[in-house]
RNA sequence: GGCCCCAUCGUCUAACGGUUAGGACAUCACAUUCUCAAUGUGGUAAUCGGAGUUCGAUUCUCCGUGGGGUCACCA
């Protein structure tokens, strides 16, 4: 059997890290099965349609490396993300404008699995208000259901509006085998509403959209969101409507959902910037670190490994796997594997990978972006460290990739590493010297640093012949004949030269400075 | 509220019905160290509650409790 699985989306918001680590899911199972993962494009609700919503999210999604093999190829698409395939359009109110679904409609019809229904918006509404005063189950009552062959005709001579609802049969079970969480779920079919599946304005909802085109574009697995596990008994009554065998249906799957740990219980919303697809890689995060992490919120291997590339994820993916439960975000696990990814490259890979960063990440926000960028680190001055990549990306400084192998291991992302590394560049302007890490020599303060600007002034000229050794012990001498902790005398130069009390090596930093810079520094501020 | 789903350390999770309930992140301690990291070693920390089945229950059943989803001419 072909596998062949599909995301589904709906251009209707900006997709945040759950919509990632959904199409991963989708996309390995293709793939693991040498099967084709398609995309598809849900827009039938025209009036919440997000122009260009589609577009970003698509870009994105093939930003992180996870690319489809059929999907749309709209005009109003850039070039780049247009596609296509046997199956074309795949996007939904093009199919709508092309007839796909009249057959089907007309079909369940005339068989009587769906029918006409010409209540109007006011009846419906007034309907759920009774019921909900009456707090009785908000639900149509089934006026249009056994309309008679003449009331629809009169109707439709009429041209009164109508909907198309399927009827769903009563004192029926209605059952299905989840393919994530492999229950067996049972509904009473007395218990199912008679869903609309056709709008007045003729384009069909999701429920007969999203099934007739699994069915059409030989969809085998059907992985979606568990806000849809309630509507999944409509979606087998309308196959049996259609005369779709189980043979033919794509095996259904639903999801867990990411849950914010800043909204306990709640899961990631497209209101809350800080998950949207972007956000991270802007932030400095590997794609490979970000895709790593996303992999093992709702599913888990046997053996319990924790690492993987794509391609090894791919290997690895077993739907036995998938967990039950809704999995909670954590920041610190994100560090951590970006520190793991971080460290992992070669020096050259990570100095590739910054510029990359700040060329194609950092520096191209959209204004929106940049807003909630500004939000998140509004503790840090963004604009001149923006200034300052602004700087490095024009400049390609020749030193910068001695100065990344100081700071690689110290990072948490790359935005770490471009406020690590400033301070080559840029005297601190402002030093605060009330800090509790100069505490124990505050008295001593002044000496300690004259005698340590002594020192350094009596190293020769080019710093690239100072040992470590040598220097190392000038400055514990420093530290024994003043009666400070060496540790002390190391903290007062740091804070001098670097501006803060934390850096990376101090010696290898002062090499790269220069003599004369490390003096001047020393007798400024 | 009806229906449906879920429940192991703070978090992500592992455990043919038999394990001192394991791993990872976080956290704490120690080691290393001129800072911050990175690294190494060790520690604290969990089966939601109650019945039942069983020689034996994290695992199976039921009842609670808690959380989530859904009940639109939205997806």
């Amino acid at each position: 059997m072909q596998v062949r699985t599909r995301w589904a989306p709906s251009p209707t918001g900006y997709a945040h890290l759950g919509f990632i680590s959904r199409v991963l899911i989708n996309y390995a199972l293709a793939k693991k099965n040498g099967g084709q993962f398609i995309w598809r494009n849900e827009d039938t609700d025209t009036e919440r349609t997000i122009p260009g919503a589609m577009a970003f999210n698509m870009k994105w999604t093939r930003e992180f490396g996870l690319d489809w093999d059929e999907g749309p190829d709209d005009e109003d698409l850039p070039e780049d993300l247009r596609k296509g395939g046997p199956y074309a359009p795949y996007t939904q109110t093009k199919r709508t404008k092309a007839g796909v679904y009249d057959q089907a409609i007309q079909t369940l019809l005339d068989n009587g699995s769906a029918y006409r229904c010409f209540c109007t918006k006011e009846r419906l509404a007034e309907l759920r208000e009774t019921q909900e005063r009456a707090k009785q189950q908000t639900r149509y009552d089934g006026r249009c259901r056994n309309l008679s062959t003449e009331e629809i005709k009169q109707n439709l001579d009429n041209k009164v509006p109508f909907t198309v609802r399927i009827k769903i049969p009563k004192d029926r079970k209605i059952e299905f085998d989840d393919l994530i969480t492999h229950n067996h779920v049972v509904w009473d079919s007395n218990e199912v509403d008679d869903a609309i599946i056709v709008k007045s304005n003729g384009v069909p909802t999701y429920h007969l959209a999203a099934m007739y085109d699994d069915v059409v574009m030989k969809v085998t697995h059907a992985l979606r969101g568990s806000e849809w596990l309630a509507s999944t008994p409509i979606h087998k009554i309308l196959f049996e409507g259609l005369g779709i065998k189980p043979e033919d249906q794509a095996q259904i799957g639903h999801f867990t959902v990411i849950l914010d740990p800043n909204t306990p219980g709640k899961k990631m919303s497209k209101r809350n910037d800080s998950f949207r697809v972007d956000a991270l890689l802007q932030r400095g995060y590997l794609k490979e670190a970000i895709l790593n992490y996303l992999m093992l919120l709702g599913w888990a291997p046997k053996d319990n490994r924790e690492l993987f590339t794509l391609e090894e994820f791919v290997e690895a993916f077993d739907l036995n796997g998938m967990q039950k439960s809704n999995p909670t975000w954590d920041d610190k696990k994100m560090d951590w594997f970006n520190g793991v990814y971080l460290r992992k490259l070669s020096l050259d890979q990570f100095s590739e990978r910054f510029y990359e960063w700040v060329e194609k990440y950092l520096l191209t926000m959209l204004p929106e972006e940049e807003e909630a960028f500004r939000k998140k680190f509004e503790s840090l001055p963004v604009d001149s460290l923006l200034e300052f990549a602004r700087r490095l990306l024009a400049d390609k400084p020749a030193r910068l990739s001695e100065q990344l192998a100081l700071v690689q291991e110290r990072a948490v992302n790359l935005w770490d590493v471009l406020q690590q590394i400033q301070f080559f560049y840029d005297a601190p302007q402002s030093i605060n010297w009330d800090i509790k890490q100069l505490d124990k020599v505050r008295e001593q303060l002044s000496e300690v640093r004259a005698k340590v600007t002594g020192f350094m002034s009596s190293l020769p000229e080019d710093s690239k012949v100072w040992t470590h050794e040598a220097w190392e012990s000038g400055m514990r001498a420093i530290g024994d004949a003043l009666g400070v902790k060496h540790g002390d005398v190391f903290m007062v130069l740091r804070v001098a030269v670097c501006g803060t009390p934390f850096s990376p090596p101090l010696f290898e930093s002062l090499q790269i400075l220069g003599k004369e810079e490390v003096l001047a520094r020393l007798n400024a501020n």
